[in-house]
DNA sequence: TGCGTTGTTTCACC
DNA sequence: CGGTGAAACAACGC
């Protein structure tokens, strides 16, 4: 499920494994994809060279040559891997189908083929992703238009005062308020169940009830498990179970395991409609 | 087989 | 206008 770690994870990938290669060819095995997209082919980019790989939220950009950028959002499923013409492979998002299976695969759904023979292959199990072809000129505007809040992590990102004046405004529970991509950008269910474990807050207190004192604590708690999430190239969540790298994710799909911290029985609850994962005993609930 | 799944949008309502 | 809560939607695997 890619949030900001396994988008940014795939960034780099494509950033160091791609970037001033020339596409020789692209393959759109499911049209749909482009559905929204203001070009509606990617007939534009054959014999362009990719420029930049940039990040904003959970979407990826890629520049091309011609002043063409590429949007892609992954949503629930998106996977990305680059083969070179030796072999070697970089795979980031979502671990299902098998990273290291044969690719394509059944849910290969876009391919670029590079001049050099190496070729970046975009799968989507769900489906529910979306590509947008556009000029830059236009990226700057179509951003916009989903009113992003700041960065959770990385340069420019969310302040302490910011992060406060944004909650005070909300009583609806902190998880949903973190998971409001206005508020700030980045944060998807894995991660924020790992914030609020490390801040010790439980999920479903509103937002505007989190003491001060306890925001320095939860915007730590956000870099923490984002940087984990981006060290580790993404989580591996398959069917609400955490195969966890290092103890980490440490309650994201762990029910009835014991909670790192202090050995209690992690527990699922729902908050909002979303599948939350907490210690009752670092996270109780406010009294 | 119907349910669960998530990021995002939309809608009615206060 | 802005916050809230709920529903809808995309499509698949179990």
């Amino acid at each position: 499920m890619p949030e900001l770690p396994e988008v940014e994870t795939i960034r780099r990938i494509v950033e160091q494994e791609l970037v001033s290669q020339s596409v020789a060819e692209v393959l759109v095995r499911l049209p749909k994809l482009l559905r929204t997209s203001p070009i509606p082919t990617l007939e534009p980019l054959i014999d362009q060279t990719l420029v930049a790989a940039r990040r904003r939220a959970k979407i990826l950009l890629l520049d091309f040559s011609a002043d063409q950028t590429l949007m892609m959002h992954l949503k629930l499923a998106g996977q990305v891997a680059v083969v070179h013409a030796d072999g070697r492979r970089f795979v980031a998002g979502h671990p299902v189908p098998d990273p290291s299976g044969p690719l394509p695969h059944k849910s290969t759904h876009v391919e670029f083929r590079f001049s050099s023979g190496s070729i970046l292959y975009v799968s989507d199990l769900r489906q529910f992703g979306w590509f947008r072809l556009m000029p830059l000129c236009e990226v700057e505007r179509a951003l916009a238009e989903f009113n992003f809040g700041p960065e959770a992590v990385g340069t420019d990102s969310i302040s302490l005062s910011q992060l406060q004046d944004r909650l005070a405004r909300r009583s609806i529970p902190i998880k949903i308020t973190l998971l409001d991509q206005s508020v700030l950008a980045g944060l998807g269910n894995i991660y924020v169940d790992e914030a609020l474990h490390r801040a010790k807050i439980h999920p479903a207190t509103p937002a505007n009830s989190v003491p001060a004192s306890a925001l320095p604590g939860l915007l730590d708690g956000i870099h923490w498990a984002l940087d984990e999430g981006i060290a580790q190239g993404g989580a591996k969540i398959v069917h609400n179970k955490a195969y966890p790298v290092n103890g980490f994710p440490e309650v994201h799909g762990r029910r009835g395991e014991p909670c790192p911290v202090c050995g209690a029985v992690i527990e699922k609850i729902r908050v909002g409609a979303r599948g939350t994962y907490f210690c009752p005993t670092c996270q109780p609930a406010k009294s």
